[in-house]
DNA sequence: CGATATGTTGACTTTAGTCAACCAGTGTGG
DNA sequence: CCACACTGGTTGACTAAAGTCAACATATCG
């Protein structure tokens, strides 16, 4: 596991303190930290594995550059990712307390990663007033609750969509979520991975995939240049996927 | 939303109790309130519906007898079971900051309900001691991961796994489930939903949900009479599914 | 006794998976 | 420089899994 410097590029900085700051408005001292916590990230190559299935207390991370996600493998090989993580969400930030098998986390791409045990125990020690938590502990709260819709999503995805409205439906959570931390432009962002990587999140085999992508291409609906994707039909992916807005926050406008 | 008295039957009484003291150590004082907290069950009929999806504050509720399930409906009246809740499991625990599509919850047969916001109190004001939660607090935090690792299942269960794994899959960790609230005995337990139910849970069609059951009971691996059904064979589907066992608490010897 | 809900069956269609080959880009070492 | 290996995307031919449609069976219930 490299551990090289901090290769801060010309990408808007900060996703962590993006994200949660428009789930719950952050006191300074509360910015600081984050800004402290993410000062010195780890770059870490693509397939490092950032937590181990099973793990009891995986040390709390937060991902701020590059895709990672939750995964678990069976034991004849097949995988089935469970939740794609994306720049400026958090890893095993809720504590565990047992030993139990929620999938392993690895980096999907090339990766920058902080721990943040920080930002559990600043959220522990103050903002808990029981209902009504504020700043970061609310913060974090709310991150959970998107964690769990994204559970949701994907769940429903796999249970009842066909391949074609899986992707699209997909491709607008992860629009959504990249908005938030302000990396759509015009509908068009940034997509690393690979077929394989995404028939292993849409439960599709690789070669399904592919045809797949090139429907949605020849649709109209979606361009593909490099590691960049847009989607050139909001309207008609939504009615296709029947997706349902979470996010007002990550709206288009920012 | 009838609210008869509450018949308490010849079934093992407080599944409530039994689960959450399987997850930590409770106080005698939080054990006489939860005995007070499902002291007067509310029995609703079957498609009553507990929670509307994206209600933004739901009451926290107990199932104390019956199933019920978390549930997203798409436009075109497809459905997706996302989690099936059986007696003991909690429905909005966890105070929601926003209204979001976590799905709606609905009873699957008829069932006993009884209002638990006294629980949350209760777990917010004691035992939140940052970093070892305890009593009550503890094992609702316990109580949420479990759930987290019942999604966690269900997506790879949809995600990578064949209708026959699917369905061994899902008996199991029924299995377990009620195991940990003592109702399963010679790995035979209550099964009162019907295929429909079951093929909405599993993403499959009414028609192979039966066919696979078929097949299954070929197999000699389940026996089903009445809404009863035993798992004849539990090392066998565990290897069919690729099971990993969650609860050790819940294992056979209780 | 119909009326309804659930389970079952057969015939057929559709979706997705499998296997194998091939292509384009990239990088390496000789 | 080129042969080579490697990865990721693409294609065609074929197979297998699951869905659809329609009919029928069975049970329960008022």
């Amino acid at each position: 596991m490299p551990s090289e410097p901090a290769p801060r590029g010309s990408a808007p900085p900060d996703a962590v303190l993006r994200r949660l700051s428009g789930y719950a408005r952050l006191t300074p001292e509360e910015e600081a930290l984050l800004r402290q916590v993410t000062a010195r990230p780890v770059l870490v190559p693509a397939r490092t594995e950032l937590v181990r299935d099973g793990e009891a207390a995986p040390r709390p991370q937060v991902l701020v550059e590059g895709w990672a996600c939750r995964q678990r493998l069976l034991a004849d090989g097949r995988r089935q990712i469970v939740v794609v993580l994306l720049p400026g969400d958090l890893i095993g930030l809720d504590l565990r307390r047992r030993s139990l098998p929620f999938g392993s986390v690895a980096a999907l791409t090339q990766a920058q990663i902080c721990e943040a045990s920080p930002l559990r125990e600043r959220a522990a020690a103050h903002g808990t007033a029981p209902g009504h938590e504020t700043g970061l502990a609310a913060a974090l709260r709310q991150a959970r609750e998107m964690e769990e819709i994204w559970l949701v999503n994907q769940v429903v995805r796999l249970g009842r969509q066909t391949a074609y409205e899986r992707v699209a439906h997909f491709l607008l959570e992860l629009r959504e979520r990249l908005a938030a931390v302000d990396r759509v432009h015009d509908d068009r962002f940034s997509f690393p991975i690979t077929q394989e990587v995404l028939a292993d999140a849409l439960g599709l085999s690789v070669v399904h995939m592919n045809r797949t992508m090139q429907q949605l291409r020849r649709d109209g609906l979606i361009e593909q240049r490099a590691t960049a994707i847009t989607l050139r039909d909001v309207p008609a992916l939504v009615s296709i996927a029947d997706y349902a807005i979470t996010d007002r926050a990550g709206a288009p406008g920012a």
